[in-house]
RNA sequence: GCGGACGUGGCGAAACUGGUAGACGCAAGGGACUUAAAAUCCCUCGACGGCAACGUUGUGCGGGUUCGAGUCCCGCCGUCCGCACCA
């Protein structure tokens, strides 16, 4: 596919040695397939990326989302480990302890699809799966500690996990209680609201039905204040994120008020109907209340009333369907009932049953002031209810202003609102407020002030078998009992069968069957396991300590190791697995595992690896692996390997295997080497946003590898030792000692902002000006000991320079170069900053904003001085046109600016 | 609908807290070398004008602030992402 990666013979090479100045006897292209597993072989042997927990250096913890064992890796994970792994060898030669671990969210359904489509267990698939991506993670030559990995599906692993979840439940942070739950009906199991999507199920895609079950939930809503008010904390995290988790959790403030039916015309004598608002202030604007069709007294008054009834089930009907319908009407059904305001008790309000309104909000009722809320606004159009203004804004004159088919929801003053009139709404909030606190009825006050949280308790029963098992027994005398601690784990069974769909843990009657651990008698096993995002909630946290078989974390290597210092992943896992760690790392704490809230001090959310997609006439999607790119003028075409037909050039699109426009790593990292594909995931795209992979952006990759390669090897046999000192009155050596210095320091800020583009946008250009220094006809390096030193320098910085991207290349260069040990071990090069500034500067000289000319003048001149000088250019005196000076501006170390 | 991000050459993109717009890479064009190709090296590459040094113009559109705006402010247009009746 790529011939040229073949060495060249002798022959070739010196057919023609001016061509290719570079080129010597000796000097062979780079042969990565040869070079990447020795290096990785020998960094194997010395262990030296795995990391102590008594190395008293300071840590740092760098870790990538760690992958579902699916089978193969994708370009998604090559883009992922490349950037952790730049961190990580980054920091690990600025001298810190660096933890970079790896492991296995081994956990999951499509082990058991797999299990159902090719009658093979579970187990053996997935370590069949982890055996062959462990193999590709290790020929990309990242820097991991393998000692420490972890498969989220290893009872060793899972034993803690079940001992914390009896952890939580005696600190009531698990329970279990009924609750009305999504389920998928082709997975046969429970789903979070968050595997919810569009009312399909996230895995199965199957429309997801309403059921009442009892379930495990945790109790993720007791931090529901704390997990909001972290979010200002996290510095490091993506604004966006924060953004999402925020919203997420919903926090709102309002009142509940409790407001009184005339128990004539409720159908069995209900009294009251309590309702949550965080705009009490527009109680004067009511016009009528309504009910979520699932709340319990529009199901009793449906019972009277067959018209009712069939709206509720119609409602209920669409419920799930038809969250697709963009803007479901607001529809609404008059119950008959009567409701009587607060503050006038002549003064009905109609009670209706309602579409829109939800019953897992509030109290699954609401009062609708449609003046100033849109949705009550379209409701009582729709029904002919009317409405009144009861905030006018500023500017408005109150007798006029009215509301037609857009709500107002700004700031103004209180009308039409009886002793409210004239406040702000924040005076008229606080007013009814006080108010109707104060007023009782039945021993309560009417009304009382109430903060409701968007975010549910995190249900975790999943009715699967490859899952973690949930460690309690179910006694019928003893209700639920917990295993104790010296059966844990409670170890899925090996012998089960996928023949039926349902839980096999169910039917499995000699696993299910045991006596109670309290009282002996006949018991059950809970067959429900866990959610696998718990899994996933605290896998960083045993990577500080895998090998402790006693408890889930050793306190005096946890407190020190966490947080994790840099956090990578894809941005879909903003709200799901980041609350979740952020909940279980709180619940560890409480339950003495781990001392802090936050596990993640840096988050960094990478974009994703997109490419152009192709496919037949006939409608049917190519590979890029199977077709040919022909390039005429600027216009690309492509055509069938197998047959030269035509085929179209898509869009570009995320990687997926429906559209087959994926490349195989496997197959870039035989052709290519992983270096390039490192190289390639690295440059050219910011990391958060989408990178495109093209072949020819491949090529220019792996054009850089054999440049650096060729430059390396045909400048090592003419230098100085290393740390050959340099004549400093030569100015030669002394410009190239500050381009490298330079680039030393801008590629340190680009990797410590995860900037790698443009890092690689700076080597790119140190090499180029490496490359004119070596190559110099006029001034050949032999001839210049002072150069040749200061070109040693500038190539031992460049190869540590590299050596996070591509270290296999920078282990060879390394060698190449001279040098004993390892680049991987080797220190970060310091910086010297005092060539960092010159003593002269080049100031662009503008007239009037638009620039004319340059200045060469010391850095400490005068602006008296500069001003002569600027003055003085011909190009200053040409563009002013005779026009007097006005003003000049002196930007110091910047600008000059003459205004005319 | 609400919220957020973004809009710069043929393309991916640079540009620190307002200070030389387009670094670096890709693609393209021209040249050197070669029997030829590959590889490599050199040159050109926002637009318009000019043989040229150079000039004019240019960061989605329209205004504004400033000596100076890709960057700040106001108003539009467009793209992408997230949430979608949360009372």
């Amino acid at each position: 596919m790529w011939p040229s990666l073949r060495p060249k013979s002798a022959h070739t090479i010196c057919a023609n040695p001016l061509a290719d100045r570079h080129f010597s006897m000796t000097t062979q292209r780079y042969n990565a397939r040869e070079s990447e597993p020795r290096w990785q072989k020998i960094w194997d042997e010395r262990e030296i990326f795995a990391t102590k927990n008594d190395d008293p250096r300071d840590k740092y913890y760098v870790l990538e989302m760690f992958p579902y064992p699916s089978g193969r890796i994708h370009m998604g994970h090559v883009r992922n480990y490349a950037m952790g792994d730049v961190v990580a060898r980054y920091k690990r030669a600025k001298g810190f302890n660096v933890l970079h671990p790896m492991g296995w969210d081994a956990f999951g359904m499509p082990a058991e699809n797999a299990a159902m489509a090719n009658k093979v267990h579970p187990k053996a698939w997935t370590y069949e799966n982890i055996a062959t991506m462990k193999k590709q993670l290790k020929s990309m030559g990242l820097s991991l500690d393998w000692s420490r990995e972890i498969a989220t599906c290893d009872p060793s692993y899972y034993k803690h996990q079940q001992s914390m979840f009896l952890d939580f439940l005696k600190a009531g942070l698990a329970e279990r209680k009924l609750g009305r739950v999504n389920w998928d009906p082709v997975d046969q199991t429970v789903l979070a609201n968050e595997q919810v999507i569009d009312g399909r199920g996230w895995r199965s895609g199957a429309e997801v039905e309403q059921r009442e079950m009892m379930q495990w939930y945790f109790a993720i809503t007791k931090f529901s204040d704390d997990l909001l008010d972290q979010l200002d904390t996290l510095t490091r995290w993506p604004e966006k994120v924060r953004v999402m988790q925020q919203k997420w959790i919903g926090r709102s403030e309002g009142l509940a008020v409790r407001f009184a039916l005339d128990a004539d015309t409720t159908p069995r004598g209900e009294r009251e109907l309590e309702v949550f608002t965080t705009r009490p202030d527009t109680l004067f604007g009511a016009k009528f209340m309504a009910l979520s069709p699932d709340h319990p007294l529009a199901a009793a008054a449906a019972a009277k009333n067959p018209a009712l009834a069939e709206f509720i089930a119609a409602c209920k009907r669409s419920g799930t369907a038809a969250q697709i319908i963009e803007t479901a009407e607001k529809q609404g059904f008059d119950t008959g009932i009567r409701a009587i305001h607060p503050f006038d008790p002549s003064w009905q309000i109609p009670v209706y049953v309602a579409n829109f309104v939800l019953m897992t909000y509030g109290t699954g009722a609401i009062f609708g002031c449609p003046a100033h809320d849109q949705r009550d606004l379209d409701f009582v159009n729709k029904y002919r209810l009317g409405n009144t203004p009861v905030v006018c804004p500023e500017g408005q004159d109150p007798a006029t202003f009215v509301i037609t088919d857009t709500a107002y929801d700004g700031e103004g003053k209180m009308i039409n609102s009886r002793f409210l009139d004239g406040m702000t709404i924040a005076d008229a909030k606080e007013e009814v407020a006080k108010r109707l606190e104060r007023e009782t009825v039945g021993n309560r006050p009417v009304a009382e002030r109430q903060i409701n949280f968007r975010l549910r308790d995190w249900g975790i029963s999943r009715q699967r078998y490859w899952g973690c098992p949930i460690p309690v027994i179910h006694c019928e005398a003893c209700g639920i009992v917990p295993v104790p601690a010296a059966e844990l784990p409670v170890k899925l069974p090996d012998d089960v069968s996928f023949d039926r769909p349902g839980n096999p843990l169910l039917r499995h009657d000699a696993w299910r069957n045991v006596p109670c651990p309290t009282c002996g008698k006949p018991a059950h096993r809970e067959t429900d396991t866990m959610d696998t995002f718990v899994d996933s909630s605290w896998y960083f946290i045993r990577f500080t300590d895998p090998w402790n078989a006693d408890a889930p974390t050793t306190r005096s290597v946890v407190d020190r190791m966490l947080p994790v210092d840099q956090y990578i992943g894809g941005v879909e896992h903003a709200i799901l697995h980041l609350l979740y760690s952020r909940f279980f790392t709180r619940a560890m704490k409480i339950t003495g595992h781990v001392a802090l809230d936050e596990p993640f001090d840096g988050m960094f959310t990478q974009g994703m690896v997109v490419h152009e997609t192709y496919r037949k006439p006939n409608g049917e999607w190519v590979t890029p692996a199977e077709i040919k790119i022909t390039t005429t003028g600027d216009k690309r075409s492509a055509a069938l390997l197998s047959n030269g037909e035509a085929i179209e050039i898509g869009p570009i699109e995320k990687m997926s295997k429906s559209k087959r426009n994926t490349v195989d790593p496997d197959d870039i990292i035989e052709t290519y080497g992983a270096d390039t594909a490192r190289w390639f995931m690295l440059s050219d795209s910011p990391p958060d946003r989408d990178v495109i992979w093209s072949e020819e952006g491949v090529q220019g990759a792996t054009r850089f590898v054999q440049r650096m390669w060729r430059l390396v090897s045909t400048a090592a046999p003419l230098l100085p030792a290393p740390g050959t000192n340099v004549d400093p009155a030569n100015e030669a050596a002394k410009a190239l000692r500050t381009v490298a210095h330079q680039t030393l320091s801008d590629v340190a800020t680009g990797i410590e902002r995860l900037r790698f583009n443009t890092a690689i946008a700076k080597l790119y250009s140190f090499v180029g000006a490496l490359a004119d220094v070596v190559d110099d006809p006029k001034k050949p390096l032999a001839s210049d000991p002072a150069l040749a030193a200061a070109a040693r320098e500038a190539f031992d910085i460049l190869v540590r320079l590299i050596a996070p991207m591509m270290p296999h290349l920078a282990e060879e260069c390394w060698a190449t170069l001279g040098h004993q040990g390892l680049v991987s071990q080797a220190a970060w090069p310091e910086v010297e900053a005092a060539l960092l500034v010159s003593d002269t500067l080049t100031l662009p000289v503008q007239v009037n904003g638009k620039k004319r000319g340059d200045i060469v003048i010391g850095r400490n001149a005068s602006n008296q001085e500069i001003e002569t000088a600027v003055l003085a250019l011909d190009a200053v005196k040409t563009a002013l046109n005779g026009k007097p000076v006005r003003k000049v501006i002196v930007v110091p170390q910047r600008i000059v600016n003459v205004v005319g």
